[in-house]
DNA sequence: TTTGCCGGGGA
DNA sequence: TCCCCGGCAAA
């Protein structure tokens, strides 16, 4: 294996600096073992742990990818930054994608069952102690049936922030403002595997408000049955069971105060918004909502299903004279 | 790119 | 007043 990562090594061309060739070498010659034999941490007392050794992912629908060449990269950059290796495995061996990269934007691995908040750098960590604290599972066994990925959700944490954040961060209360966050009742004492999945609301709703701008990632596995691995013991209701998790999202927003683009609070990465928020301060939170007011008085655009969506445009006789005007819908007000 | 609809204008 | 549509902005 050794053997093999060096022949890699000095074939590859990713590594540039010849002086880092040496610490490279160390790692392959005592290193890698130990990173494979991932030791993750058990402990319960901290929300914030981080799981630095982990770098094997049994689990995830990611395109395979050379082992050979993985090693190659994981080493290169760990040879750089000790700091930045897991990250960099995540970004290797986690999104087929690579992730936009803003600031110092670090993606972590939010256990979602309740009253557990433990927070892991990777994925195969996350899904090692769901299998293993939550799901009763073996933990050296690398298995996965995939339902870990139901309990867990990917989170971005601003690590230009994280740390004051960290400061002010309570096992009890993560938010600093807004409305106390509805965490997810995933109704695990009734009964745990099935109906969870089916519970399983979209995940902004259980965001915590402070620090964490959670992706709806789960909602593309809820709606995609092909993402589940099929197990023996699976009932034939999966993919049923499945597409009624997904709930229109929209309506999560509702009764908030205002777009939901304003109760995401400041600390995290400003993937959606331009310019014009990015320099919100800390304390400007919740009460912008009339900033949109500033582009007009166009009203915001309904949730609902107007005349031209839901008759078509060859079916426009059936539509309300205001939608036939091109006028504000009068049949599917909002 | 699609969709909702404001604002304006013709009949 | 009815009807149509250009064009803007949100999705």
């Amino acid at each position: 294996m050794a053997a093999t990562v060096l022949t890699t090594l000095s074939t590859s061309p990713l590594v540039l600096n010849p002086s880092s060739s040496a610490s490279v070498v160390d790692l392959a010659s005592k290193g890698w073992k130990e990173s494979l034999s991932a030791s993750y941490s058990s402990s319960t007392s901290g929300n914030w742990s981080w799981d630095a050794s982990d770098q094997s992912v049994p689990s995830t629908p990611s395109p395979p990818l050379s082992n050979d060449a993985g090693k190659s990269f994981l080493l290169s950059s760990q040879s750089d930054d000790n700091n930045e290796d897991t990250e960099s495995t995540h970004f290797l061996f986690e999104d087929p994608i690579p992730r936009k990269r803003k600031n110092s934007m670090k993606v972590m691995f939010k256990c979602l069952w309740k009253n557990c908040e433990k927070v892991l750098s990777t994925s195969s960590g996350i899904q090692r102690h769901i299998r293993t604290v939550h799901l009763g599972r073996n933990g050296d066994s690398d298995y996965s049936d995939g339902e870990e990925d139901f309990y867990y959700s990917e989170i971005e944490v601003n690590m230009d922030t994280l740390s004051e954040g960290l400061s002010n961060l309570t096992p009890t209360s993560p938010t600093t403002s807004g409305p106390a966050p509805v965490f997810p009742v995933l109704t695990c004492d009734a009964s745990r595997s099935e109906p969870a999945r089916m519970i399983h609301t979209p995940l902004s709703q259980s965001a915590p408000s402070a620090l964490c701008h959670i992706r709806t990632d789960h909602a593309y596995q809820a709606t995609t049955p092909v993402s589940i691995p099929s197990m023996p013991s699976e009932p034939p209701h999966s993919e049923d069971r499945i597409s009624v998790s997904w709930q229109s999202p929209p309506v999560i927003y509702k009764g908030l105060p205002g777009p939901m683009t304003q109760i995401r609070t400041v600390s995290i990465g400003e993937k959606r918004q331009p310019v014009n928020h990015t320099t919100v301060s800390k304390a400007h939170t919740n009460n912008t909502s009339a900033s949109k007011a500033t582009t007009g008085t166009r009203k915001p655009r309904g949730e609902a299903k107007k005349c031209r969506k839901v008759y078509g445009m060859e079916k426009r006789d059936l539509w309300c004279t205001a939608c036939r005007w091109k006028k504000a819908c009068q049949r599917f007000t909002d």
